[in-house]
DNA sequence: ACAAGATGTAGTATTTATTCTACTAATAAT
DNA sequence: ATTATTAGTAGAATAAATACTACATCTTGT
């Protein structure tokens, strides 16, 4: 059963490649493992060999590029897609999974739990944590926007501007005439829209989402 | 000669110390491993058995402490600390060397480079790059560094660093176990330090300077 | 056309962050 | 050896930010 068990590991990081490779060992005896250290590469492989499960870090070089799961599943759209990466589930895990991955492990996480993800995720086809689940429901009915960047208002776009060149909070309500509990929403709707907690990764996410 | 060569990896990611433990294991197959999630775990091995080497992660749940090497010293002063990092050596390194660590891995490195400072700390005792060899000279000499990061004492670095990860004062007062207005304190020295005013300035500087 | 959700906005209570001062211990400078 | 800095740390007072709730006004899907 598991004699024909193909896994790609698409990671930068060697180490982390060998670590899973060990850990893959000691449970799928059987199975066959690929590496890639970029997309590139990973794409490559994805064109010869039919990969049962890929295990993905969406951050490469520290840039964060959903995208490539849809190019994943251009390649070979039948695919399980496994994200590992380093940033806490909390925050990341429902925009993966809304962009196509099948399942989220944390870096930090322990043998069984990555064992229990790829039981998860050969056999299921999915492996979410309970949060996931919940998010998920609570998001099925709205659609997917490739950026979540779309989905701020006026208001809470610049809002969000203002905080990217430092303003704080009281800097704003006076520069825009409202009230800093006002300002103080706009801050935490756009936390919620783009799921994520800090300036810093407001930051960021207009580079990566905007120009 | 290897046959009593004992290794012990600190790293709270289980896949990074089975990476490391699988290149090991080509390079060096009669050496023990010995394996810490945490400091205290380390300490506790380096009190019973006679170590060679400790691969050392010194951020640990986002949490940076030079000083632990201070503390593996007085445990066992002529074991070799080999710094295992997931950050760029070219503005680290230095602290990391002045702090105590015998040689500065990146996270991302090659096999080759990885096996190179085996051999580099378990012969010669130190395993620096020549940049950093260049630094610790210049050090020596009293030249002043160009990068004002290095103006930033440990404590501050540490701050800074957490900051950047999205970490609220508070929290990084418990996580120091200090209260939060020493945070508060330390924030404003970085920030004076660097002449800067907002968090997604210290994230840029860090990145411009340390990537 | 109408319900459901999105948007713009605050008030208040609470939690966090900043300021400013200050003190000790460790280092560096002279 | 002595002085001057730097580093690590808080306390108290003050200021800023957040959470939570609320509500009227637009949009939009059906």
């Amino acid at each position: 059963m598991n004699s024909n068990l193909n896994i790609l590991l698409v990671d930068d990081h060697l180490v982390v490649r060998k670590g899973i490779e060990l850990i893959i060992n000691d449970y799928y005896p059987n199975a066959t493992i690929y590496n890639a250290e970029n997309y590139p590469d990973a794409i490559e492989v994805l064109k010869s060999i039919d990969i049962n499960l890929v295990v993905l870090d969406i951050i490469m070089n520290g840039i964060e590029n959903v995208n490539i799961m849809k190019e994943i599943r251009i390649v070979q759209n039948k695919t399980k897609i496994l994200i590992f990466s380093c940033h806490e589930e909390e925050h990341y895990g429902l925009r993966y999974v809304k962009n196509g991955a099948d399942g989220y492990l944390h870096k930090y996480c322990s043998e069984d739990k990555i064992i229990a993800a790829f039981k998860g995720v050969l056999s299921l086809g999915y492996y979410y944590s309970d949060e996931i689940k919940l998010k998920l429901k609570n998001n099925r009915n709205k659609k997917l926007s490739t950026n979540p960047i779309d989905a701020l208002s006026n208001r809470e776009f610049e809002v969000a501007k203002m905080l990217i060149d430092g303003c704080g909070n009281l800097e704003i309500a006076n520069k825009l005439n409202i009230q800093m509990s006002t300002v103080s929403t706009y801050k935490n709707r756009v936390f919620e829209k783009l799921d994520i907690n800090n300036i810093v990764a407001l930051s960021s996410f207009f580079k990566q989402n905007i120009n």
